[in-house]
DNA sequence: CGTTTCCCAGAAACCGCTTTCGTTAATTAG
DNA sequence: CTAATTAACGAAAGCGGTTTCTGGGAAACG
């Protein structure tokens, strides 16, 4: 069983016995000194590769260089309820990715009840070499410490546009475009008389949302109806009310826009105590792409946000933040058209 | 600023010089030994409170003593979509309990897609204290290795008898009380002929249900009718086509419980697709209390297991054996019957 | 040919904590 | 009153790296 004894990591003092230099050597050929010979450069590396070395993360960071682990802020909002899964994806698709590269994620969840963690001081603490927000929004004044820090920070989902942080990275969905698609999907079925369910109006995600929206419509000439436009947040409740609201109306538009599935499913439920059907009577088109989507009825055609990517490029982006110290930026991700089963064909009208 | 610069966690040493006493003294506080005078104690144990010092994990796991942090084992499962949001809410009640308890989690995605990774061996270089296995089905062979080793490992929401470990704890719901919640309350209602959509029939979890499900029927004398029990896995589509087939029996049952809200949600397709209603003809109780079940027509009458406390009761039990290093064992959680709107009363036809 | 540089490599100190081991002072025994 | 224990504390050597600093040998210089 060299799986029991014999289980001890190689150090740095085993390759350089191995190599025939001193540890120094050895750690000087890792953290690339100019002061190495090239001949013993290659020794050493070879041996390294041979051994498929890697130096253990906790002295290294003890020692203060990188520890290869990656703080990532955790937010439960029961609010959020449907949301969760999304959270899972994204998690584990940056958790997956930094393992590829090396790295290791250690999540802080935030406090819910009870005192407030300070965020920074965790990562302090941990030696963390980068920090990862996901669905935080900013209410938190231990945030903002976090923020101005000097440690990378990288901001997901994000939900407002007065972010604290001096260094931030956003990683963000190109909401401008969703609406578009969403928008030109229904035009191109035949709708013209199309309305806004929206979500948290201050919001990064919901403005720029809106302004596709209501660019596309302008670009087919069509009137923006600010009484089909209704919404407080991204709840289910929310979207419930917003289209009661609208169905009170004199008018009622044959379609409307979600800013979120939820929200969507909220409508659903409106739409279905006020007797009236979707796709029948108003079609609707999601946001996100959650599972439930499937499992509505009628299923949910939605704006899908790709999860998994968005963890892989999270991780791209924090290691690169990290190891070449670029500047602030912020990027905008693809999304992309689900067609399910709640937007109809509707016979020319307009 | 005393942010910036000042910014710097307290050592040992600094404890030491407020205490007048040396590092030595001061570590031995700490844990505990029995060298140091009750006076010596006292003091330092009083400016380690004032100052509300915290050992370096770092540090303190780079010599050989705990690393205050738990290795968090995370599956993905495409099939699992809808039970996501479950993972997460764990993961958030133990990550956050733990952070009480001033441990971290370090997460391990499953690797997914290519190789795949080596538990033991990450842990090992973290230096984790324990582990916590949520979602996991025992196939990956590296897994093998982590529960034989002497690392304490938590398993949650096992699904497999044979899991592999020599000194594992395990954290599972009382599927079987959960069953009986079920019948009575159907038994309640007036139905007395009741099926069953189960999951993959060979673990844990769903045979215990069968079991209380099986010892109900029995005790209030109603028939165990095989036919009326169906189901292969936890999945929706295992829901959908193991309700289709108790459907294409010559008589139905009145009610189905389900070991899953996915099969749940797939029974109600197959019940809407056949032209039945629910609860008009068939009740339905499903089990977890996803999301979901809010939202499905009818919103689905199911079975809670509280995953915030389990994530909390996660964190106390992985907790408690690394310090008290206590034997393995299995730990069974109450559930609790959530009513919603799929089962109905009915006439007295027994 | 003797000096001054430059190039490489290794010794040593350090990160913050643990633990062994030695030392001193106080206590008990003889 | 001395000898043998015992109690209480601290110096020092790790843990596995990083980094500064020193020094020897070769090359370049006068």
């Amino acid at each position: 069983m060299d799986n029991l004894s014999a289980r001890r990591a190689k150090t740095l003092k085993d390759i350089a016995e191995l190599a025939g230099v001193s540890v120094t050597t050895v750690s000087k050929v890792i953290n690339n000194y100019s002061d190495v010979s090239d001949s013993t450069r290659a020794k050493v590396q070879a041996i390294i590769h041979k051994e498929s070395f890697c130096p253990d993360p906790v002295a290294s960071s003890l020692s203060g260089k990188a520890s290869y682990s990656i703080g990532v802020i955790l937010r439960y909002n029961p609010v959020w309820g449907l949301h969760h899964s999304f959270f899972y994806k994204v998690m584990f698709g940056l958790g997956r990715r930094l393992g590829q590269l090396n790295y290791d994620c250690v999540v802080f969840p935030d406090a819910w009840l009870g005192e407030p963690v300070d965020y920074l001081e965790k990562c302090v603490r941990r030696r963390v070499d980068g920090v990862v927000l996901m669905g935080v929004d900013f209410d938190s004044p231990n945030l903002e410490a976090l923020a101005q820090s000097d440690l990378p920070c990288l901001f997901i989902d994000i939900v407002g546009d007065n972010y604290p942080g001096k260094n931030g990275y956003f990683l963000a969905w190109d909401h401008y475009q969703g609406a578009c698609q969403a928008v030109d999907y229904l035009y191109a079925l035949g709708h013209r008389q199309i309305g806004l369910l929206g979500g948290l109006p201050n919001t990064y995600p919901a403005r720029s949302h809106r302004d596709g929206f209501k660019q596309r419509l302008s670009q087919y000439g069509l009137a923006i109806r600010e009484e089909w436009i209704a919404g407080d947040d991204f709840t289910e409740e929310s979207g419930y009310y917003a289209m009661k609201t609208i169905l009170q109306q004199s008018s009622i538009p044959t379609a409307v826009v979600c800013q979120s599935d939820a929200t969507a499913v909220g409508a659903l439920r409106a739409l279905e105590q006020a007797g009236l059907s979707c796709p029948g009577d108003v079609s609707i088109v999601g946001y996100d792409d959650i599972e439930v989507c499937r499992y509505t009825h009628p299923a949910l055609t939605t704006i899908r946000q790709d999860t998994l990517l968005l963890g892989r490029m999270a991780a791209d982006t924090i290691i690169e933040c990290i190891r070449e110290g670029c500047a602030p930026r912020e990027q905008i991700l693809p999304v992309s058209l689900i067609v399910r089963d709640s937007c109809r064909r509707i016979e020319s009208n307009a």
